[in-house]
DNA sequence: CACATTCGGCTAACATTGTTAGCCTTCGGG
DNA sequence: CCCGAAGGCTAACAATGTTAGCCGAATGTG
């Protein structure tokens, strides 16, 4: 989740700015020759079943049915194709993220957590490479970080806490993907241990003046 | 942070069991050649000067006044200095984590954050190296990362509220280190707020008798 | 002392990676 | 009808990790 994933309000300086800050729109797809798409899909399914070590452009030449070079043809290079799978992804989570904060009322912080983790698990590798390293942060489509990374702060109601609940979020999840834990059981209660300490952060938080 | 960095209880399946975890010693450190530490430091510095990509056999070897293929005259493969960095690092990490538990007495917790931020930021590719992606656990010197991990479990005193601390600290570091917030400002508060939240869900947690 | 063995260097080579150059066919629009 | 672009191909290059095989020097051991 690159950048300001953790959009926030108009910043320290101006404290009594608007909170809830006004929806961030969701930046229209590039536009892409159909053959491309097919590649950057081939490219996505290729990461996903053989990892990232099996994503190579030969490879995804091969299940294209086309020879590594012509590839250039419709990718300028490697890295311009993971740029349009961070893209991809990104776009996922922050639909995922957003669908969620629609719905339910009730508890938003345990359901924005819960739609971030089955993102993450239901795609690994592209999670990994989303939030993976840092990348030209100039490529990303404009706002599309802002807005995936929006219903944080909504949920939070603070910028601070905001960007703290992502960033347990992250760590949980890749900690989980690399099973870095111990067993499967401890999860969800790890999941749950973080979510009642941010739940009750919140609380503690002084509702914003919706005037 | 491989696998049980957060050292636990017995399990769950004994609630009873002792608390504070009789403290796990740290192993001994591997058995080297002087030629091989020597090689191992280089592949360090180079690591954090020139990044992930600039550390290559070859140009590990010319540093070292050497050619590539000899350097497999002290060391099996790429991946295996890897796990020698990788040791290097946890034991590096650790050894600042206990430190800092040996002494403040008055907030751990913060003490804990503190703590495995500066580790962290103040080797931000190894970091990166001993927390990322799925390693061969095996290959790691056992023992090593439940020493390492040991500190969160006990600042948190509870092993689901530890992992979720541990989670919380290594995605705010990662996401520290590869840029993906926005200022530099923030990131105290972001680290300030996420420590506040866990040190309310410590106080929640009942206290273990000491019997 | 002579001899064998191991240690640690070397060169050459291989397969695999991303990527470029250059050629050729096909096809749609002036 | 021709021309140019789109999109394929082969050949090649440099850099990656790694292996094979050679060789000199040190180091025991009979």
């Amino acid at each position: 989740m690159p950048s300001d994933l953790v959009a926030h309000g108009p910043s320290d300086s101006d404290p009594k700015a608007a909170y809830p800050q006004p929806s961030t729109a969701r930046p229209a797809p590039r536009a892409r020759t159909a053959r491309a798409a097919e590649i950057i899909d081939a490219a996505r399914t290729l990461l996903e079943d053989r990892g990232p070590r099996g994503l190579t452009m030969r490879k995804l030449a091969d299940t294209v049915g086309i020879q590594a070079a012509s590839l250039y043809k419709h990718l300028p290079s490697r890295r311009a194709l993971e740029v349009a799978l961070v893209e991809h992804g990104l776009d996922e989570i922050g639909s995922a993220l957003h669908g969620v904060l629609a719905k339910s009322t009730a508890d938003p912080i345990g359901a924005l957590l819960d739609a971030y983790r089955s993102a993450g698990l239901a795609n690994p590798q592209l999670y990994r490479l989303v939030t993976s390293g840092s990348f030209p942060r100039g490529q990303i489509l404009e706002g599309l970080e802002a807005w995936a990374g929006e219903p944080f702060f909504l949920a939070a109601g603070d910028p601070h806490l905001a960007q703290a609940l992502w960033s347990f979020a992250h760590g949980t999840l890749l900690l989980e993907l690399d099973g870095r834990f111990l067993d499967g059981s401890d999860l969800d209660r790890t999941w749950q241990a973080g979510a009642e300490a941010f739940k009750a952060a919140r609380r503690a938080i002084p509702r914003p003046s919706v005037r």
